[in-house]
DNA sequence: ACACTCGTCTATCGCGCTCTAGTCACCGCT
DNA sequence: AGCGGTGACTAGAGCGCGATAGACGAGTGT
């Protein structure tokens, strides 16, 4: 079995098992049929006996061929291809990644991924995914600004998941962060909080509309004066950051409603090592809902957003968006729901605190 | 700024602002040159005066073109196209893929995803990576038997990551199993704990080895009569299942080695839930040191295996198996080490337990 | 005057496939 | 016989690009 092939190798050939890989033409010549037939039963498309049909599977099996994409995207002026940008360190992302695959399938779609990462920007990432034929983008919590995503729209069907982003020819799927938001301050509130701290998002997606919302719950419970919102992002680092900037205070607020979960990860980290304890010391509400929050023994409370039913309709919107250019703008905003777990709890009494 | 264009669209024609993607040749028409030359700007090659090079690029600017990479891979021999494999849902993966794209993009190459996920099997991943022209394919944590991997690697270059695969024309690389299990036994040997469970692998990755050198260290530790392994996989679901079987026994060990971080999240999930302390009650030790160890409030002694070097060796080995397809497997073994944090402590005396 | 080189640019083939427009044999029908 | 129709198959153009061989003019040396 080892090095078979090698009787017809001369010293200056390659080694035969690593020859150039089969093309429809080898898969022709050895059914005994034209190229093109060999288009159509690998199209499974009607025009082929039966018998030639599978007389040419069987050949293009024994010689291991396999479609060539390239050529194919190429030939075709569809390439059905979807290009999905994800942040790889991201819990929530990887749920919808999921669901995206299973959504893409359905509709007779492939799905092509691109991270970001230290060296790989928005733009770079989304030029490589344009750059292999993507037909169109789905965008996962993209940070880039509204201008260039509106040029993405312009020529490319383009769907941002996750955030805002009012640009003509680009779809959003987000949830209603300022529902998610109000739950959050209201099952709070409802416990007995006043000193509730909101760890912002900064320019990540969706923040701009969950600080609002923050503030105008804390509003309506007549708690304006305890509002206070901390600068962060949406990493555990930020969340760590913001955990040391309240442990200077002499006093800790009772609870806080993180950015997203990755930093409520990271803030509890922080918190924890000071010898804080959650619940009993301070309460903690995180964002997501990330297969992370309820898996790790963090059990974290959170709002829950649906990454089945987002990644579902981003990839129905850009399909759709496929199919007829001229559709206008659409803006998906589904429910958000809070999900009470182990990081929530009456806070302690202050009179002695 | 909304449904610009308009004027130019009659009932007929498409929207303008989605015509047909830009080509060479609209390039090279809109330059005044050869569409030749237009090929030689985009690829940097000598051969074009700074003036033409420039108008040229303006031109190509100004129609928002962009190579085709289908057609790019098609003409070339070459894709500089390297195929991954990942477990999106795996921590550990996504460290390794930031790595894998740092070190292609320095070698010259490109770099394509994709997911495992329910609907998607080792084969259907490696089918789509293959059709898209992948030069080599870098498996993260395959579970595929190694027939299956020696096919693969028959045709087309493989690197196989923390897993062995005695497969010839397989690259792999992984940690050495054996030391890092070894020096968990040795740590929790150390700080006094005798009876230490191991949640086994199953099939996955490294398992084999690591439950062998859990065996071993035991044995070397006369331990033998306290060996346990449990069932498992890789997941957070395994872990917590393993953590009800201990529950339900009627003395917990004081120490567990989960089989990797993931399981060790679950586990820790399902203990703490049940009100055992870690690592006052029961030590708890991972696998993997994938950033959620260190980051989540967890804070978990695990085996850090490195991320960056697995994942550089592994993109330089595909590569240099592409420059030489008649290089022998290599085995590339990576030394692993205890990282010692928080979840691990002395374990309580047992004698009034 | 010649051949020769060099830098710049072009014509053209082919990558592996899809897809339109056929050809061809064979059928039942008038 | 002649007709249109149908199922099985093929020829060949073209997708957007890379790459090679060569064209062309300007300079160089003899």
């Amino acid at each position: 079995m080892l090095e078979e092939g090698a009787e017809t190798a001369s010293p200056t050939t390659r080694v035969s098992t690593r020859a150039k890989r089969p093309t429809m033409a080898d898969v022709a010549a050895r059914a005994g049929v034209s190229r093109a037939l060999v288009s159509i039963v690998f199209r499974n498309e009607p025009g082929a006996s039966r018998e030639t049909r599978e007389r040419i599977l069987r050949a293009a099996d024994e010689l291991g061929y396999r479609p060539d994409n390239a050529a194919r995207l190429l030939a075709r002026s569809r390439s059905m291809v979807l290009g999905v940008m994800i942040n790889i360190r991201n819990a929530f992302h990887a749920d919808l990644v999921e669901a995206i695959y299973a959504e893409a399938e359905r509709l007779g779609y492939e799905v092509l991924l691109s991270a970001l990462g230290p060296t790989r920007d928005e733009r770079k990432v989304v030029e490589a995914l344009l750059g292999h034929r993507c037909e169109a983008l789905i965008l996962l919590g993209p940070n880039a600004e509204t201008a260039y995503l509106a040029e993405l729209g312009a020529h490319t069907p383009t769907v941002v998941v996750g955030r805002r982003a009012p640009a003509s020819g680009v779809d959003t799927v987000h949830t209603a962060e300022n529902k998610g938001m109000r739950q959050g301050v209201d099952h709070l509130v409802g416990l007995g909080h006043r000193a509730i701290v909101h760890i912002d998002g900064g320019d990540e997606p969706g923040s701009a509309e969950r600080r609002q919302a923050y503030c105008a719950a804390m509003r309506d419970h007549a708690l304006q004066d305890e509002i206070r919102v901390l600068p962060g992002d949406h990493t555990e680092e930020s969340g760590k950051t913001a955990g040391e900037t309240l442990l200077h205070d002499d006093r800790l607020p009772t609870a806080v409603l993180a950015g997203n979960d990755r930093c409520a990860m990271g803030l509890m980290n922080a918190l924890s090592r000071a010898g804080v304890s959650i619940p009993k010391d301070i309460s903690v509400i995180g964002y997501d809902d990330s297969h992370i929050a309820h898996l790790s023994h963090i059990n974290l409370t959170t709002v829950r957003q649906d990454a089945e039913q987002m990644a579902t309709l981003a990839v129905r919107s850009a399909v759709e968006r496929l199919d007829d250019h001229r559709l206008p703008s659409r803006e998906l905003i589904l429910d958000a729901r809070l999900v009470v777990r182990g990081t929530t709890a009456p806070p302690r009494h202050r009179d002695r605190s």
